[in-house]
DNA sequence: ACCTGAACACCGTTCAAGT
DNA sequence: ACCTGAACACCGTTCAAGT
């Protein structure tokens, strides 16, 4: 298996002491670096170990095995995206139940835009332990958070008539749509040829909150 | 790395002759059921060859990399969904342009939860070539046959006003999250708990396409 | 023409031993 | 307490040699 090159290398400045000191966060950090550089495919434990400047058997001390190094970096996206939800919704406080949906999920769209490598970190069950962690309980949160004003929507006659669940769930479909076929690359070949993805994603799901809306 | 227990077991009758006869074809069934039985990622060259019978180095061969293997599962998951939305366009012949666009969505639908394995395959370009492949070209038709027909839709006043691409371009990100989240397991914890996960697929899309038409 | 067996450079993970 | 080095069983891929 041919490695190809790339401009990802290791710590030039050799530890002076023996302890690393930082380990953990400096794994996490290499991992979504290497992420960025080569694909999600390409990244081996031994290599993260190299690039934070330490053995390939040191990252064991910190995380019992691979999936738990990935599962720390999606930890680390679901704080960013649940930061960005929380300021999207801030900035549409008192608003009706239906801006609000639309705040978190103009929220998913610019994190996951902003955050690709995140993004395809945790949207990948297999790379992860989803259940086992805090990424499922914090996932839920959301979802009832979605839900509950979903119903908030329909009982103020924001909604056109249909079925709400299947609103909520359409909505999140597309969202989550949306942000998958950008982070695969498929925006190009869709003739989405704005300058800005995000602008297309926010146009796209706006033009669906609209057309639910009465 | 420990190795969970299977069904999945090499061939019970050994080949009478040297040559194995059809053993591209027997690769590629090899691997979609490795892939049924433990999951896209535990699918190795060797093992699929353990499980068609023949020795490791024999696939190279058939297939100049895993990744080519890979390819030609994409490339029968592609002729699938062909298949089912030439028969599900042909089930609404003479249908008005929203109808047949509906129908593609439904088609796709009704294919990637059939095939779960084979749209996971195809939907993952990292796992496979899909620029260099026929994939790319043969859906870039499928896309071309939605953007003809919202086009029709639109001149014909069945649209509710608003930019058409974005009509398609949501309609493809929720058919395509739609499929995403099931394959991914998200229906469960999306309290969809209806007993057939297409129904809810259905009934999604329908109410999109209502939603978007006058 | 098609397949095997041994080899190479990788990988995740473990563990005794070092500091 | 934290890290290393060597080891183990895997992996994709190559290639001389077999049939």
């Amino acid at each position: 298996m041919a490695k190809c090159e790339s401009d990802v290398s290791p710590r030039s400045t050799p530890r002076r002491s023996y302890h690393h000191g930082r380990l953990r966060e400096a794994l996490v950090k290499a991992t979504v670096e290497l992420i960025e550089a080569r694909g999600l495919d390409s990244v081996s434990l031994r290599e993260v170990a190299k690039l934070a400047g330490v053995s390939s058997a040191a990252p064991f001390r910190h995380f019992p095995s691979r999936l738990a190094l990935l599962t720390a970096v999606a930890e680390e996206a679901q704080d960013r995206l649940i930061q960005q939800i929380e300021q999207s919704l801030a900035a549409v406080e008192g608003q009706n139940a239906l801006q609000r949906f639309r705040a978190i999920g103009r929220g998913f769209l610019l994190w996951a835009i902003t955050n690709p490598t995140h993004f395809q970190v945790i949207s990948n069950r297999h790379i992860i332990t989803y259940e086992t962690s805090s990424l499922r309980g914090r996932n839920d949160q959301i979802r009832r958070q979605m839900s509950e004003l979903m119903v908030e929507a329909a009982a103020q006659n924001l909604l056109r008539p249909g079925d709400v669940s299947a609103h909520e769930i359409g909505a999140r479909a597309l969202v989550y749509g949306l942000a998958r076929m950008y982070v695969d690359g498929q925006f190009p070949s869709w003739g989405v040829s704005q300058p800005n993805p995000l602008d297309v994603c926010n146009a796209v799901f706006d033009q669906f909150i609209a057309s639910i809306s009465v």
